[in-house]
DNA sequence: CGTCTTTGACCTGCGC
DNA sequence: GCGCAGGTCAAAGACG
């Protein structure tokens, strides 16, 4: 099942591949496991309907929402990625804009304090985006970690909230194996502290290091064409979302000749590198991008 | 000097 | 009980 790799085919190779741990995710009684951890939300907020959670997910996403700009949500009503159950559960597969609004909300998903609790304990809101939708996400995130994972050739990079000592909220970002330039976030945990809070400095920010020297690592067996894992595209996981946005402005200044990054695996359409999309992080970023030196 | 990424080791849950 | 795989920690080094 190698071959057709349409559309369909995207979400049937994400499926057999990320969205298998997500359907196992699925498996979980909502009201127990969710609110297992997070007695808050056993009143008022949400019941016993677990469709609240939901409902106001997308209240938050809907002023953010355009349809017409979805780059890729899963629609096939055959596929195993079932958007339903999405639905129902609390997690979503959205494109980039909402993803921003998901972000900028925080999702209504908490884990444990305690160390090491996942698997079917952890609820999460998933998030496709592409790189813009990447670096929409204006809060503060620092690494903690990156592991290779299984079937896919792309490394899953896991961030937490650097703004706050003592918030929770995580996210892991992992590019799509089956649509590189696709990128796959999860959000767990929920932001203690208000908004943006500015990065505070910027130390460390811009770096390659040891990515382009050391192992050519974990070459798997994403079945698919493109992208040897080495360091894939300028908008890689490994990137840092700053590095992300001043790759995007790069390539708009750029894009004069061709926008088409020299790697040739990750393109982004001409349509998006528009003043106005730009204009949309400049408030927020603008400062740490163009003040920083190219 | 503070913050960040990188990276290997470690911890834990889960399936067999 | 064992081994695998995912998730986290923490040391080291880089950057502004
Ligand atoms: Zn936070």
């Amino acid at each position: 099942m190698e071959e057709d790799w349409g559309l369909e085919a995207i979400v049937r190779g994400c499926s057999h591949d990320q969205y298998t741990a997500i359907n196992g995710l699925l498996d979980f009684n909502f009201q127990d496991d969710l609110f297992y951890d997070f007695p808050d939300f056993q009143g008022d907020e949400i019941s016993t309907d677990n469709s609240g959670f939901v409902n106001e997910l997308d209240d938050f996403c809907k002023p953010f929402y355009d349809p017409a700009s979805q780059i890729f949500v899963p629609e096939q009503t055959d596929s195993p990625v079932n958007e339903v159950k999405f639905e129902q559960e609390e997690i979503k597969v959205v494109d980039q804009k909402e993803a921003s609004a998901v972000a900028a909300a925080s999702p209504k998903v908490a884990t444990h304090a305690t160390k090491y609790k996942r698997k079917n304990q952890q609820k999460r809101v998933v998030v496709q985006v592409t790189a813009e939708g990447l670096s929409s996400d204006l809060w503060a995130w620092r690494k903690y970690g990156q592991k290779p994972i299984k079937g896919s050739p792309y490394p899953r990079s896991y961030y937490r909230c650097s703004s706050s000592k003592g918030c929770l909220a995580r996210k892991q970002v992992e590019e799509s194996c089956s649509s590189p330039g696709t990128f796959i976030m999860t959000y767990s945990a929920e932001h203690n502290h208000s908004q943006p809070t500015r990065r505070s400095s910027l130390a460390g920010t811009n770096r390659q290091k040891f990515s382009a020297l050391k192992r050519t690592s974990s070459g798997e067996s994403c079945v698919s064409s493109t992208a040897t894992p080495k360091e894939h595209s300028k908008f890689s996981s490994s990137s840092t979302h700053v590095e992300v946005v001043r790759a995007l402005k790069k390539i708009k200044h750029e894009k004069n000749d061709t926008i088409i990054d020299d790697d040739h695996e990750f393109v982004i359409p001409d349509s998006i590198l528009t003043d106005e999309f730009f204009a949309g992080f400049d408030d927020d970023l603008d400062g740490l991008v163009s003040n920083s030196s190219f």
